[in-house]
DNA sequence: ACAAACTCGTTAAACGTTTAACCAAAATTT
DNA sequence: AAATTTTGGTTAAACGTTTAACGAGTTTGT
């Protein structure tokens, strides 16, 4: 039933190596016998064993993504996103994804991802904050690895990244340019590169507003950047500050819970508060108001990852590159114009 | 670098045949020898190549999991969290899964996914409500299938299934407990048989009860079952029946926009209105009140759903089995006893 | 006109397993 | 003690590709 390489060669009446030499165009084959070929291929509907091509190739054409559980499932499809493109990528380059998923709290004793001990990967895609000592732990199978919105401790690998920066800077900036002066930071899980990129980006905005940055309007104790320590972390920072006009919540899910609280607390959005989230993940499209938020390619980060395993897997010195995807301001009507009584 | 069971077999004086009998003991071999292979493998670190037992054995040792983009990437993490089960699973069967998504709205021209044109899986498990297109065409490559959460037209696949029905007794019955006579169903996309059950269910617990099924406390018109349409059918169920005290939604997503709509127009839950979800996703901590809910072994089902294609695969006469996971009443504080003035 | 260089193919080895067929030695049966 | 069975192992073919090595015709260069 299943047809063979040696199938279509003898229908076409040449060697299999003829077909092969079609099927990659890794040799100059006539035009004549190359029609042959494929229509012998067409006609049996042949697609070549890829266990035969990985077996004489060495190469498995699967790439790993791992994430943690709490990334996989979190309320906010972030990371799910980003694989979505990774997929779609893979799909044009003909790799398969495996996806796998470890515990946030993955320790020394537990097993690697089955795909690296068996070596059924040709590289590795890491999306997220994960431990460290699973980082080093992979770094022993001397697999291509890239990651993707994390900067590892050992910083010499490919990586994509937010402008994180830049998009506090936008979310900031607006803020500003609508009056704001007295505009909180509320933030989480520190040790998160692109989170502290946000918090600086933040204080530079400021200054170069020449507003002073207060500390105690910025609340980042939170230990995981969620809709639940958002809501807290507003608690906070508005029982001691009343005079806050404007808040810049690290992403998404904790503006998200900011505005809870404050639609609890009676204060209203926009016109008492103004609210400027980080990630654009439409997770909930019964909010109101409207988030204003930075808008992330999450999609093209996926594809961008993809596409840079995929080097490094062909051409095997892998050179790190960062790539640095742009963010944008979407204004919706969770901001106006600051009202200084 | 990369060691075979050549290498192996040299290490420990035997023939690779030997190595392959201990490795998979399909052949009685003495303790001695079989020890001294067992030190070998474990000093070279060796792992046998995927790649020519798949060739060797014609199984690719891969499965495919199925599941729309909307499925993938809805807030409420319920078609993840079973994809999870069955990655979990996979793990100890020692197969992988290759997960990909296809548009709702898959059509005739869309190509297959690619892990089915390649036959680089032994089975397939599709969840949810997928084109029955899609199906057709995926039902001429013989592949084994299950399906998780929805039932086939043509009805011979093996299948998972929640027991949708038992589960709308129980929140329905819960309900009526608590005295409860005017009590609406939220549903919606009643072509999927899932939440056709749990109308069924409904209707089947009023009718023991000997309450009346009035049609007017019934909005299944929704297109898809998400927050916004709960929101949607809630304004259209209380704009017109003021004197509604309970409302059985069919899922919690719809639960979530109904409990919104609720807290936006001046109704107390559970005071006013007692509300009953199903799924119990998760989705919202923020939600107050907690949501009571009909608990859906999510993890288990894609356990479950693994271990079926794993059968259909080893055992080339698939019987279509069907398991029906059990659920259960969680109660939390969106019901309460109806006060009847 | 003859060597040199292309062009378009073919042959066969190699990749790392599984497994059918075979066999020697030891154990058991008669 | 001879015949038979069991035990514990080996040899070699097969799976479906890629690719190095080779070669027969044809073209080009002088």
């Amino acid at each position: 039933m299943k047809s063979t390489i040696k199938d279509v060669a003898k229908k076409a009446n040449v060697s299999i190596a003829t077909v092969s030499f079609v099927i990659n165009d890794s040799k100059p084959i006539s035009e004549e016998t190359k029609n042959r070929v494929l229509k012998a291929i067409k006609e049996l509907n042949y697609h070549p064993s890829k266990s035969a091509i990985s077996l004489v190739s060495g190469k498995t054409g699967n790439i790993g993504f791992i994430l943690t559980d709490d990334h996989f499932l979190r309320t906010e499809p972030f990371y799910t996103t980003i694989f979505l493109g990774t997929e779609f990528e893979a799909r044009s380059e003909g790799y398969y994804i495996l996806l796998t998923s470890i515990r946030p709290d993955f320790s020394e004793e537990d097993p690697l991802p089955r795909f690296i001990l068996n070596k059924s990967v040709d590289g590795i895609i890491i999306a997220g904050k994960i431990p460290h000592t699973l980082i080093e732990r992979i770094s022993a199978y001397k697999l291509p690895t890239v990651f993707i919105d994390y900067i590892p401790p050992t910083n010499n690998y490919p990586l994509v990244l937010i402008d994180n920066i830049q998009g506090a800077l936008l979310a900031t900036n607006h803020l500003i340019n609508l009056r704001h002066t007295n505009i909180a930071f509320i933030g989480g899980d520190i040790g998160h590169p692109s989170l502290s990129h946000r918090l600086y980006g933040y204080k530079q905005a400021l200054e170069n507003a020449n507003i002073p940055v207060k500390n105690n309007l910025i609340v980042v104790d939170a230990k995981y950047p969620d809709r639940q320590h958002g809501f807290n972390s507003a608690k906070k920072l508005f029982s001691k500050n009343k005079n806050v006009t404007a808040v810049f919540a690290c992403n998404d899910a904790m503006a998200i819970g900011v505005l809870h609280y404050l639609n609890d607390n009676g204060y209203k959005v926009p016109q008492d508060v103004s609210l400027v989230g980080f990630d654009d993940v439409e997770a909930d499209i019964m909010l109101h108001p409207p988030l204003t938020t930075i808008r992330v390619p999450k999609i093209e980060m996926g594809v961008e990852a993809l596409k840079l395993i995929v080097n490094s897997v062909k051409s095997k010195k892998s050179l790190p590159k960062k790539v640095l995807v742009p963010v944008e301001l979407i204004v919706r009507e969770s901001t106006s114009l600051c009202k200084t009584k």
